[in-house]
DNA sequence: CTTTACGCCTGACGGC
DNA sequence: TGCCGTCAGGCGTAAA
């Protein structure tokens, strides 16, 4: 479900509404398993005060005095906060926080290809899953033209599929990577190798820019992700390509086309991405 | 090493 | 109304 935009979302609105460093007074574990099994120790949580939430990448971290809680939300994960008085019970819950003050911060994940671990404070690069990954796509230093140029060459792959994988740079999904490669005209079945350095810079460019512009409009709801308020995002009335096949393109006479790319749903202008780029 | 095919799950939707 | 196939924004693994 969510890419970047999303994941930062669901951040900022834990920051908000969980107002000063509470303390976890209880771990309820529904269920022992979601796409790698639960850690051992989340009852340690108990007695820490939450302090801190960090994201990296498309994983969510939770930091208390003496533990972060590393979450994933797959395709279907989200966090609630419920009510102190009023807590319903949701299927497909499968981790309840009871924190000071009786409110209640729960994980729900449907199809269960999120992930929850918990490790020493800060210690999250200890996590194989974590280590290997690339650049954030919004420092400045990190995700540059010359870098994504370089990791490039001798790669094969569609310029889109290689552009989501976690290891070049990290939070670019498969909504955001047809989006990114409309904005930077470059067609997505375009061999990485044959990309030039003026399309690397591009390509940079346009995902900084598609990315923080859904940020500001609160991630993208397509099917079914929402905020911790329960409300949808707004950037998927701007988005560009995404699911809008046989429609008209934002910017010249053709329609949007639709074609599975690495095994995704893919989506561009024939007219405005082209395969050979300057 | 890279690339591809497939599996993991549930739910929503469209066609019949 | 129901059944059945397909698809979904994630990732990991095996095999070539």
């Amino acid at each position: 479900m969510p890419e970047l935009p999303e994941v930062e979302s669901v951040k900022r609105e834990l920051e908000r509404i969980l107002g000063r460093a509470p303390v976890i007074e209880k771990v309820l574990l529904k269920r022992k398993d979601l796409r790698r099994p639960m850690p051992t120790n989340l009852e340690g949580l108990v007695g820490s005060k939450l302090r801190k939430f960090r994201r990296r990448g498309k994983f969510l971290l939770f930091d208390t005095d003496r533990h972060t809680l590393i979450n994933h939300l797959g395709m279907t994960g989200w966090w609630r906060l419920s009510p102190s008085n009023n807590h319903e019970n949701l299927k497909h819950d499968h981790v309840e926080m009871v924190l000071s003050g009786g409110k209640h911060l729960i994980f729900n994940d449907a199809r269960r290809f999120g992930l929850i671990d918990l490790v020493s404070l800060g210690d999250e690069k200890s996590k194989t899953y974590m280590e290997s990954l690339g650049p954030e796509p919004l420092d400045l230093n990190a995700f540059t033209g010359d870098y994504l140029f370089h990791k490039t060459r001798e790669r094969k792959v569609p310029i889109k599929t290689f552009i989501m994988d976690q290891k070049i740079v990290v939070g670019v999904g498969n909504i955001y990577a047809s989006e990114a490669l409309f904005r930077a005209g470059i067609h997505p079945l375009l061999p990485a190798h044959r990309l030039k350095n003026s399309g690397a810079e591009q390509i940079v460019r346009a995902v900084r820019e598609v990315l923080t512009m859904a940020i500001e409009h609160g991630g993208s709801t397509i099917r079914d992700f929402k905020h911790s308020g329960g409300e949808a995002g707004g950037f998927q009335e701007r988005l560009h390509v995404y699911d809008r096949q046989g429609k008209a393109c934002v910017q010249c006479d053709g329609v949007i086309f639709h074609q599975v790319v690495g095994g995704r749903s893919t989506y561009f202008c024939k007219h405005c991405q082209r395969k050979t780029h300057r």
